[in-house]
DNA sequence: ATTTATACTGACTGATTAGTCAATTGATTT
DNA sequence: AAATCAATTGACTAATCAGTCAGTATAAAT
């Protein structure tokens, strides 16, 4: 077994995913792409399915390492969110087809995983300092679950706003689609 | 031909692809559920991909009309873009599976329709307004497209949200939402 | 009653695909 | 050099599924 090997697989599936769906890939083109054959892939995933989420699961990872070299800790609420915001939307530009191979997923049949594996979650860590530190306002207050899917689909369309109109100053887009969020939580 | 038939398969498909996507459901499955051979089938819809079309188109049609009745006309910015608010996420309420085969397909590699066939796009008369009638922030004024799609992304998590966990006082709920949103875009 | 037109049926086909396994290659040990 | 173990191969299988079509039922027209 080699950690190359896999790693090819994992790398080309999750293009090969993004470009033609999970149904519109076979296990037999993944292999193909990846120099590699049928069997060999199926020693390394046991199912196509474990592939999947096996390329979720190593995204996740990856993920959460940048975002916390990437996490620079401030002295006041708003800037470390906003850090925070920059971090996270800053990893989308730069790992493309990873964050696209997240909403794939997240979006498909396959998120079983997702919902339920809530210890993977990346931002997890993040979301009890944001619900504590936002001004609590009355939907915090009440509907701290709406807030944090609220900040994340904010997180997620800014990031796909970048990816697929790309603008020359990146980080004023970044700040203002921060603001845009961050008004409707402070008071 | 018969109309009934065709809504028939039309619902029932739509359910089914809610339940287990695209790709899990065979159209033999949604001839049988149906009540009609395969043979019928295909001759209402040429081809299966035509046939999970057809239903966004149909879902797109209807939701339209809906949202034009439920909808008021207020006096200020405010309360008419409040107003519109409510509707389209009343109209999720109504329609579950209505909503969720929006999401489905709007997230599957069938939505070239969704991205070309702009003149079907339910909120597209809206949007013209939204974007004249925010108070003119740097975001939009610069980039409106995106704040068109802020909005949206936000309507959608916010019925997504009452659909999957259902809460008493709904109005309120939906008011609180609005506020989140419309803080960020007003002054 | 007979013909014509139309709607419907479901067994069947051809194509595709996930996953297997016997055989082969390559590396490591004795 | 022989033997042992591990990794790799790709032709093959069993199953599934979209779409067809020859034939049947139903209705309408003459």
């Amino acid at each position: 077994m080699s950690f190359q090997k896999r790693q090819a697989i994992l790398d080309t599936a999750m293009k090969l995913f993004n470009a033609y769906g999970f149904h519109g890939t076979p296990t037999s083109k993944i292999a193909k792409k990846s120099k590699v054959s049928v069997g060999t892939l199926f020693n390394y995933f046991k199912t196509k399915e474990d592939l999947i989420e096996a390329i979720y699961i190593h995204i996740k990872l990856h993920s959460k390492a940048t975002f916390l070299e990437l996490l620079e800790e401030k002295n006041n609420i708003h800037d470390t969110l906003q850090s925070m915001w920059h971090a996270i939307i800053q990893w989308g530009i730069e790992n493309p087809e990873e964050f696209k191979y997240l909403e794939l997923f997240c979006h498909s049949p396959y998120q079983r995983t997702y919902r339920t594996e809530k210890s993977l979650e990346v931002y997890k860590q993040f979301q009890n300092e944001i619900i504590r530190a936002v001004v609590p306002s009355t939907i915090c207050d009440r509907y701290p679950e709406y807030v944090l899917n609220y900040i994340e689909n904010s997180l997620h369309a800014a990031t796909r706003y970048l990816l697929y109109n790309p603008i020359e100053n990146q980080d004023e887009f970044i700040d203002r689609a921060f603001d845009l969020c961050w008004k409707g939580l402070a008071h």
